[in-house]
DNA sequence: TTGCGTGCAAATGATTTGCAGAGAT
DNA sequence: ATCTCTGCAAATCATTTGCACGCAA
């Protein structure tokens, strides 16, 4: 069970195991690959736990990022925002998110193909490299097709 | 001259030519490669116009990333950073970034190997790429020797 | 018990905005 | 002359922090 595991990461960190803490992995584990806002973390805790405060869920989910459980993304919109496991233990990467610029939806994948790309930069530059971030920006194909829609129309 | 194209942008788009817009431009153009924050944008344009104003250097970021002259990037640091033409004409796509995790020193490097993973995103998902946004994270080359000899040391 | 964790409210800090005067066309 | 731009100060807003109490160990 996830759960036990959790909570022997705490106690390794010496943490406390506390219902709030609970409550969020809870909450992030039935929503994987969403991308949550703090406030939206907020708004779902207060549904079974209304006394809950935005600074713990802002406390929380640092805990949880430390903890490499859930990481912390941004796409520029003004909010952070937090996903479970974005990492891939196989490939010791994240995945990747194309953001479509109409509806603002975001679809993730993975991707190994940066391989070449770090290998290169280490041989070259002596960079090497730990973990990337790969933002693409584009239109979905729902969207494409509403602009080709709109296009027509007219 | 650059400059001149710069006014033509603006008249292009009914804006004003000012000595604050011309002056931020040419502050930006002297430093091809540096990321500034608009703090710093600031401070070095109150240089040689001590009387203009923090919201003014906002302003103009503003205009001068609308008009693709420069670029808004954030290496998560709490800080808007803003650079030189990360845009290449040719590839149509903008440069990547190798950030050190230890001297958060940032190295910029083009890069078209997002092409095959962006092809096969159309395929695959309909998703069409319009630009894309690479942030690598690692150890650059002086950081590993440091690291190293910190290790020997012991 | 002994602190760490929490909730609340206040503080922070980058960025934005309202407004009146200055400057560009 | 007209209307945008600027400088200043105040506002905004996500996130952080101080503090006293509550709960896990």
């Amino acid at each position: 069970m996830e759960q036990e595991v959790f909570k022997d990461m705490l106690r390794k960190k010496g943490l406390k195991v506390t219902n709030q803490r609970m409550l969020v992995l809870e909450l992030m584990a039935e929503r994987p690959g969403e991308h949550l806002t703090a406030e939206e973390i907020y708004d779902l805790a207060r549904q079974s736990c209304p006394e809950i405060g935005l600074a713990t869920i802002y406390r929380t989910v640092q805990v949880l990022v430390d903890l490499s459980v859930i990481d912390k993304v941004s796409f520029d919109d003004g909010f952070a925002r937090y996903e479970l496991g974005g990492f891939n233990r196989e490939s010791g990467h994240h995945h990747h998110h194309a953001i479509c610029s109409r509806c603002q939806k975001v679809f993730s994948f993975k991707g190994d193909l940066l391989d070449t790309l770090e290998q290169a930069l280490l041989d070259t530059e002596g960079f090497m490299v730990t973990d990337h971030e790969v933002k693409l920006h584009g239109y979905c194909r729902e969207c494409r097709e509403k602009m080709e829609e709109d296009q027509d129309g007219k």
